[in-house]
DNA sequence: TGTATTTCTTGATCTAGTTCAATTTTTTAT
DNA sequence: ATAAAAAATTGAACTAGATCAAGAAATACA
């Protein structure tokens, strides 16, 4: 499992060496997640960072109504977490349940704050990581402001195809911030355009 | 105006010794802006990353209809950039335009490279910066699915009181994702509320 | 200082997307 | 295989926010 891991941090940061990538990833423990399970709920204190080596989690706040608002959905080679529940050691605004049996590799505070002493190179993985995430949410920012929801609708479907086929409309809706009823109606009307 | 930079650096990494700081400044060259001139237009490639010490810059894209997107709005102690276009050298989506006249600091990529070569702890403080604004984002489309445009209008006038006054109600519009003429609706309604 | 331009406001009308409620379909768990 | 729960669909009524248009106020600029 650690491989993919590995594989990814090769992609990211061509220049670490093969006994610096083992070193770090000597941190990580494996977790296998089933089906619905949560490895997150909100008001709690975030203690891993995860990265997804196989299946599909979805990250969301439920707010007062119970209504659920997501912030993305990850699948291989994604990382979780509520930076700032991580970061600032306050209690988590998101959950994060698995929506497939899933595998994460996972490592804790401390083990991440050793390793970015011990390896600096580290510290260039989550920059650039970081700034890749900073690019799709200002992406989406932008989208909310100057498109509709019919055709916010569509780039979901075009760009993240594999994962709007593993999760409920409910569950498109919202994140793209609509009912789930009007889901429903977009997607007929697509069909019937074909 | 460095020491606008330098107070800034060390309040987000402390670690940083004066001699890495002022090696660091070194790069970065004082730039004023008058109010209405572009640091950058959508088009053209981002060159530089920019901090601004004082004034007030609006950072926007404009659609294909000429409506305009607000991404942020950046005041003292903000970086402006669109990483998609310094990171990865394409045209940028985004055009930067100082609201009031402003005092910057720039630094180009060449130099940010050699920074990140020369001083390891330049990674950790754009590690953090990144992490930062990606919680803010976080927050932010959160906001969009589950509040109204309403909610956000007060949300945006509490948290950013300083920079309201600055801009425009088309401006705070076009953040919102809002027409102008609703933004003025609201305002009615707000001071007839008290 | 006056004029041109941009913003702001307000009314009237319109529509994208919501809400609520009832039914059907799919999934889950036993 | 079956019952129970969750998700999806559909219709009808509704509303938050958009659009268009026109006048008033504020800003920019020569």
């Amino acid at each position: 499992m650690k491989e993919h891991l590995k594989t990814y941090i090769q992609g990211i940061v061509p220049e670490f060496v093969d006994q610096e990538i083992n070193l770090f990833l000597k941190y990580f423990k494996l977790k296998k997640v089933k089906k619905k399970e949560f490895i997150l709920k909100q008001g709690e204190c975030v203690k891993y960072e995860t990265f997804i080596c196989e299946g599909c989690l979805h990250v969301f706040h439920a707010d007062c109504n119970g209504n659920e608002h997501t912030l993305y959905f990850g699948i291989k080679d994604w990382w979780l977490a509520d930076i700032d529940s991580f970061i600032n050691e306050r209690p988590s605004q998101f959950n994060i349940q698995a929506i497939q049996d899933s595998s994460v590799l996972i490592i804790n505070k401390e083990d991440k704050d050793k390793a970015f002493r011990e390896i600096p190179k580290v510290e260039k993985l989550f920059r650039i990581m970081c700034q890749k995430s900073l690019i799709v949410y200002q992406q989406r920012i932008i989208q909310y402001n100057s498109m509709s929801a019919e055709d916010r609708y569509i780039f979901f479907i075009k760009k993240y195809k594999d994962i709007a086929q593993l999760i409920s409309n409910k569950a498109i809706a919202s994140y793209l911030g609509v009912t789930p009823e009007y889901i429903s109606r977009l997607r007929k009307k697509a069909v019937n355009i074909g």
